[in-house]
DNA sequence: CGATCTTACGGGATTCGTAAACATA
DNA sequence: TATGTTTACGAATCCCGTAAGATCG
């Protein structure tokens, strides 16, 4: 079979104006070239679509019964040849990100409005789960973007860090130190302790770090939202640390924060997306803005 | 846009298979070819549907995305391009045949039983109407092939004779006139005589005949079927005139027929088409079996 | 180093447009 | 005769296959 595209539209062109003539401005073809391409077309198919003398043109039964299913091809086809050009132009397609929570409530909102504005018709998909989940989703396609901790020498992963994120302590305003800039671990660990409850990231770090370090945190309150430690620390319950990305959340609720010391715990935050397996046109999108917002 | 239904095969045949090297047995191409082929295919769409290195092969979200598509689409092609084959070289198909009931039910069958057995494949629809109403289905399209009566110098038809259907008489076993070999129509007014009701063509032909011949029927029954006729001439009820098309199937009601003269009517009767318009290749099929079995 | 894809290039087939021939109302 | 399609033919283009180059594991 050696049909091509051309004669389908061309034929299509002729059936539809009844007129070789007038089809060949629609195909771009001088009226030989159109000719023989229908002639060809029919070669291909076995018989005439096309009944023509010098003055009557009309479609043969078996034209008849091509010409809804030619057009429907090229249909299907010039769709799908739209739909390609938009993905890769970015004018349309779709985005499935993962970032874990602190990020993502913090950090990832301004990215995400810059990325809209520039590619308005992205479709986007946000999943704000815990830094090990993320990892696991890029892992395995569910989302081509995440934003976590780096995972470290890993064969099938690809970090690009954005920033060092540290640990911060969070006082209530009228605490001792909370005029401090700077604050030792020692110190932070005599006032009330309120802390991430034991599958986060952030707690886990935190008791490998003491444990390292010989300290002991004994804690009063234990919670899994970030939002209700800062309310927690603002009303004077007690202290914490957080990631430093928090910050500007803990502020807002009322909370005072500041650095902490000795030792410093931080670790890499940036975007995480799969060797070996490329990137939509739309995800190399994401992480481009990903990267040059901060 | 110049995408070639080539560079969708390749597409396909490489996505399928994981492999440039396996799928240029599949599209029978060599390696290179192959490689500009889909490399000529993400230039037009604008990006990149597939990823590879020298060791591993994968689609890129958008070829993923592409990938039924283009599959369905070249499938839909092979559809068409079967059926079109199909009805072409009339493995299947279907046609519309009218003809006059004389026709339908005494030659008919045996030309149908022809063409089904040359092309069991096409599907066959047969309308059994009286001569005038064969002419105008076939005039307004409603049927690619009648049989009646010569409809004479029309600009829009096509007239292919078959024979030459002549009247002949009709008579009871223990007629007088039954051993005769010709009969003059004076002599059979003279029995009582059985016709056909008003609309029919033959009932027509003979009120003519007989008006320019200045001879009076006076009938004694009038009935609207071949059959019927046949019978109540067998039974003795009187004679009748019919067409030589319908001798068999007198004979075998048990009546007798003669040739009937002075004078002799007669008119051809043949295939009718458009002029003009093509035939499907279903329909030039039972024309020449319509031809070639009279 | 081996397997695989890409680039380079010459030969061949296809297809185009111009010009002339042909056909029908 | 005029309109519109087909055939003929030279030219340009496109596509293929061989050979050499590049790259990843």
């Amino acid at each position: 079979m050696n049909i091509t595209i051309k004669q389908l539209r061309a034929f299509v062109a002729v059936a539809k104006t009844h007129s070789f003539t007038e089809a060949c401005a629609v195909v771009h073809l001088s009226q030989p070239a159109l000719s023989v391409a229908i002639k060809n077309l029919e070669g291909e198919l076995g018989g005439a679509l096309l009944s023509r003398t010098t003055r009557t043109l009309s479609l043969t039964p078996e034209g008849e019964a091509f010409y809804p299913t030619a057009q429907r091809i090229l249909a299907d086809l010039d769709e799908a040849y739209e739909e390609m050009h938009n993905r890769f132009s970015l004018f349309r397609g779709k985005v499935a990100i993962a970032s874990m929570p602190s990020f993502a409530s913090n950090q990832l909102p301004t990215a995400l409005r810059n990325f809209r504005d520039k590619y308005p018709h992205i479709n986007m998909t946000v999943h704000d789960v815990i830094a090990e989940d993320v990892v696991d989703m890029v892992r395995d396609g569910r989302v081509e973007v995440g934003v976590s901790f780096d995972p470290g020498d890993t064969e099938d992963l690809l970090f690009n860090p954005l920033f060092d994120d540290r640990f911060i302590a969070v006082l209530p305003q009228d605490h001792p130190l909370s005029k401090a800039s700077v604050i030792q671990w020692e110190q932070l660990l005599e006032s009330d302790f309120i802390i991430l409850q034991r599958p986060s990231s952030v707690r886990l770090l935190v008791d490998m770090m003491l444990d390292e370090e010989g300290l002991v945190l004994i804690p009063q309150f234990e919670t899994h939202q970030l939002a209700t430690i800062g309310r927690m620390v603002s009303t004077g319950l007690g202290v914490s640390v957080v990631p430093s990305l928090c910050l500007k959340q803990m502020t807002e609720l009322g909370a005072v924060c500041c650095a902490l010391e000795a030792p410093i715990i931080s670790r890499q935050v940036g975007v995480i997306t799969r060797r070996r397996y490329p990137l939509s046109s739309a995800a190399k999108g994401l992480v481009d803005v990903l990267l040059t917002t901060y």
